[in-house]
DNA sequence: CATTGTGTTTAGTTGTTACTGAACATAATG
DNA sequence: CATTATGTTCAGTAACAACTAAACACAATG
């Protein structure tokens, strides 16, 4: 959970310094991994930037300034700043100051995987809403519906609890 | 086209007919409802049209004939069309014939739900799959980037054993 | 107080997706 | 065989999302 105690004001754990003397495999390897990153995000309707600063970050960590990321990743500084915005509203990465340095700097934060499980049974709790109302609001005698929105709202039930003891599971385990 | 008439070979579990002469409010639920389905399907990047179509199987049940649903939900029968099969592949709904008749008709699988936890099963898989690799790939001496990479394959591997949990006990109980 | 460095906002471009209407293919019916 | 009923495919369109570059706001510095 140490994200990276010295944080020492200049010097990320890993920076590409770090890695330019490796070999062009590790370097495909880690670019490939933060494509995919961008890939997979976007598929959960998250953008491809986003997706890829994150990746960019479970690679080294942190703290890497604003201008670095813009750089790094080639892209601009516009994009950094909306999508570091929604990776922070997230709760992936947060944003940190150094003292005597005007940029912004940014890290992993300290289990982002958990708020993501967060993320998800907030959705799960919206749906149970949306089938409770729904059920609340159809005539009695429409029974074989009712019954159907009882299944699925006992699904989403089951399965916010299921995730509500992994949450605790995993918070125990930090 | 006359849709009700044609329908009577079989008896759908409740058609549009026996909630026609409910209060508007219960038609405003129902609506309402379906909406709800179309926008979350959305989010989840699903065509907001299949999303309609599955909340208003979740309602009628069927079976329901393809001209049936581009008449309700008015929709074109090309939307009609691609977003039944996007269904069908999910797994939500299947497609049903009747004996002499040409339409095709749908309806509810058993337990779209299920099928819906092991698509997400599936997600999680090719997550871990990918941070899998990266570990691989990513020289030996870049240690806090391996531990990220494990402290997140950790995470998707008690996420997938979790759920795998709660798809027995959901499939036991059906 | 002008200049520079920094992040944010905005306007415009590009690419993508969902949907419709129409053309199409196919099978049943008269 | 012509016609009708049915579902699929395709071309075009409209809406939307993501990204960039440029304008902007603001604070620090000289």
């Amino acid at each position: 959970m140490n994200i990276d105690d010295g944080v020492m004001p200049l010097e990320p754990t890993e920076t590409k310094g770090s890695w330019q003397q490796d070999s062009d495999q590790a370097l495909d390897g880690i670019e490939r991994f933060i494509e995919q990153m961008g890939v997979s995000s976007q598929e959960d309707g998250i953008p491809r930037i986003a997706g890829r600063i994150l990746g960019y970050f479970i690679i080294y960590g942190g703290p890497v300034s604003f201008a670095q990321l813009a750089d790094e990743l080639q892209v601009s500084r516009g994009s950094v700043s909306t999508n570091a915005r929604i990776l922070t509203n997230f709760g992936f990465i947060e944003r940190i100051s150094k003292p005597g340095d005007r940029q912004d700097y940014y890290q992993l934060a300290q289990s982002p995987f958990l708020k993501l499980l967060e993320g998800y049974m907030e959705k799960m709790r919206r749906m149970q809403e949306i089938f409770k109302q729904a059920d609340e609001s159809i005539p009695v005698h429409m029974s074989a519906t009712h019954e159907r929105l009882n299944v699925m709202k006992r699904f989403y039930t089951l399965a916010v609890e299921s995730n509500d003891q992994l949450l605790r599971q995993l918070r125990r385990s930090e």
